[in-house]
RNA sequence: CGGGGCGUAGCGCAGCCUGGUUAGCGCGCCUGCCUUGGGAGCAGGAGGUCGUAGGUUCGAAUCCUACCGCCCCGACCA
């Protein structure tokens, strides 16, 4: 490609929206430009980096045995009741009206279009285990979309369903696409962990996450140092910790104590002289509308997703102390489980709390000698809180330590929640109908160049990964008004396309300096440029984006160094 | 949706507080000259409903009200 040809408006000057650095990069290296809050324009580099991740999926996903098809973005609202998910999506959901008025809404995601296909086309368990998927745009409605590619509310993704006979045939689809994930994102030439996940509003059983490391991911991992135990901390289980309360040991009245305007966990521990691991921490949110109480120790933070599912939530959500205080006329700040008239679900840890300090449920009032169990009942008990670096790997006991990541992955042993709810069977052996047992398979495709770049990046631009790059080769012509410098430019650009690379030429009556300074920012792996060198001695510059290496070598060595490095790093990336 | 911030040329910003001529600057863009190894220089030029609608005023980019859009923090998620 002529880059005299090219849409590829590069600035100096970062545009005040972007934050974090893939979001800057790629409006800078006129990858991306915006259309409205979380929907992009792919342009030309954009799209052909798209189309790199793309390929890659297609090819281990095929390879996996999964075959691609295409199903509708627009889809009817009595499939999603059906699922029963048209009341549970929430306002991330699209939803419009025909002309008829019927209801419609953009696909978030395809489970019951799939589900509704699989039943009318998969018929028997001769046909089984099937696997699906496709490369499309989706549409959620975030709540906040953000950091351009990262959080859109358009984006492209992978979606994968696969239909097995049983729970162990399923599985075994499952861990054929955890290996399958594996591949595509070694490929990709990325850092990345597979970590154990919440199940979140797709459902299911179990399922991974696959987190590109990455400093602005907007997850935390947690990572065993002595096993390969690694988790999202919304799923992070915490060992139930040993209960060291003595049997013998004795029970304290509860007094009341005034504390007055003392709503910190820190303030109210210096007064009583306690330390915060002595007091329980109320905190209310509102589940599904309705306020409930959680309970940790004060040092300890609630962990939400963790309180959604011990209580059975669909959504549970933060809300500040008025909104709290208009709907149960408590006195937030001086919180505690003793008399409190909301449900409680309390952490593991505080069950085996002795004598410790809560609120009052009192303004300006604690109380000390609580102790649960004797002063108040939970309505639910369990692992509530956010796991830390002090607590020790859940199948090993070893250290662990936490990292951010960004999800790009994301892999659900699914059952029978949506064959069941849509009456999707087949016939099996015997002749009886059973439900398929699913299995679905994501990946955020544009996200993933997202994620390569916060990974792959330095001062002065981007820097590719070898298999994502959307041209592997910039040929620099420093010297268009040469005849020598041009020709000799004009002709490697030939050689490297004859042999398949994938060059862009820059042809542009730029100045040096502007044709060295894009070539950084576009992150393009190899730099080939003709210019004074040549004019002297006959030699092309080499320059490996990465590592800043250079070398002054002849036409034909640079071309054939390149087809042959091209060559090797791709075969062993596959 | 709650909290914070911002909307002035394609991009980045100043001007607004304290209202008063033709609304500025840098980058980019166009023309010419010149220059050619890390985003050159000179000269000339094009480009603006100051987010929208009301209001206050002799007079509004500037003050007031409402609305719209965008960005950041939180819940959500590929």
């Amino acid at each position: 490609m002529r880059y005299s040809k090219l849409l590829l408006p590069t600035t100096k000057e970062t545009p005040a929206e972007a934050e974090v650095i893939s979001h800057k990069l790629l409006l800078r290296a006129g990858f991306i430009r915006k259309l409205t809050a979380g929907v992009y324009t792919y342009l030309p580099l954009g799209l052909r980096a798209l189309q790199k991740v793309s390929q890659i999926v297609r090819e281990e996903m095929n390879k996996a045995g999964a075959q691609e098809l295409l199903m509708p973005m627009v889809q009817q609202g009595d499939l999603w009741r059906e699922s029963g998910r048209w009341q549970k999506y929430g306002a991330e959901l699209l939803r419009f009206t025909d002309r008829h008025d019927r209801d419609f809404c953009l696909g978030p995601t395809h489970e019951e279009v799939i589900t509704d296909l699989a039943r009318r086309e998969l018929l028997s368990y001769r046909q089984l285990p099937t696997n699906l998927y496709q490369v499309q745009t989706k549409f959620r409605d975030e709540i906040r979309p953000r950091f351009g590619l990262m959080r859109g509310r358009e984006f492209v993704m992978k979606d994968g369903y696969s239909f097995d006979v049983s729970d162990e045939a399923a599985e075994t689809s499952y861990k054929n696409m955890y290996e399958a994930y594996h591949s595509i994102f070694n490929r990709c030439g990325l850092k990345f962990r597979a970590v154990e996940a919440d199940t979140g509003s797709i459902g299911g059983s179990f399922s991974h996450e696959f987190m590109v490391l990455a400093e602005t991911g907007e997850d935390t991992l947690v990572i065993c140092e002595q096993c390969n135990y690694a988790a999202n901390v919304e799923k992070a289980a915490i060992v139930s910790p040993e209960d060291n309360r003595d049997p013998k040991g004795e029970l304290f009245d509860m007094v009341e104590v005034k504390t007055p305007g003392m709503k910190k966990v820190e303030r109210v521990a210096d007064f009583m002289s306690v330390v915060p691991s002595d007091i329980i921490k109320t905190m209310v949110y509102l589940a599904d509308g309705e306020p409930v109480a959680a309970l940790v120790r004060g040092d300890r933070e609630v962990q939400l997703v963790k309180l959604k599912n011990m209580i059975g939530a669909d959504e549970v959500e933060v809300v500040d102390d008025s909104t709290i205080y208009d709907m149960t006329k408590l006195p937030v700040g001086y919180l505690g489980p003793v008399g409190l008239p909301l449900k409680v679900a309390v952490d593991q840890e505080v069950m085996q709390m002795v004598n410790c300090v809560s609120g009052a449920n009192k303004k300006g009032c604690h109380l000390k000698g609580v102790n649960p169990g004797r002063d108040f009942t939970p309505d639910f008990v369990g692992d509530l809180r956010q796991i830390t670096t002090e607590d020790a790997c859940p199948t090993c006991g070893g250290a662990l330590s936490l990292t951010e990541g960004i999800e790009v992955g994301h892999i659900f042993k699914l059952g029978t929640a949506y064959s069941e709810a849509m009456n999707a069977t087949f016939q099996d052996k015997e002749g009886g109908e059973k439900p398929f047992v699913m299995g679905c398979y994501g990946i955020g495709v544009s996200r993933v160049i997202a994620a390569a770049i916060e990974q792959n990046n330095d001062k002065n631009g981007i820097i590719f990964p070898l298999p994502l790059a959307p041209f592997q080769v910039i040929v620099l012509n420093l010297g268009l008004k040469d005849e020598k410098i041009t020709t000799a430019a004009e002709q490697i650009y030939q050689e490297l396309l004859a042999q398949g690379i994938e060059v862009l030429y820059d042809d542009r009556d730029e100045r040096p300096g502007s044709k060295f300074k894009d070539a950084d920012l576009l992150g393009i792996p190899f730099r080939v440029t003709v210019g004074k060198v040549f004019a002297k001695e006959g030699k092309v510059e080499m320059r490996l984006r990465r590592t800043g290496e250079t070398s002054t070598i002849s036409l034909k060595e640079a071309a054939d160094f390149i087809v042959q490095t091209i060559g090797t790093e791709l075969a062993v990336s596959k």
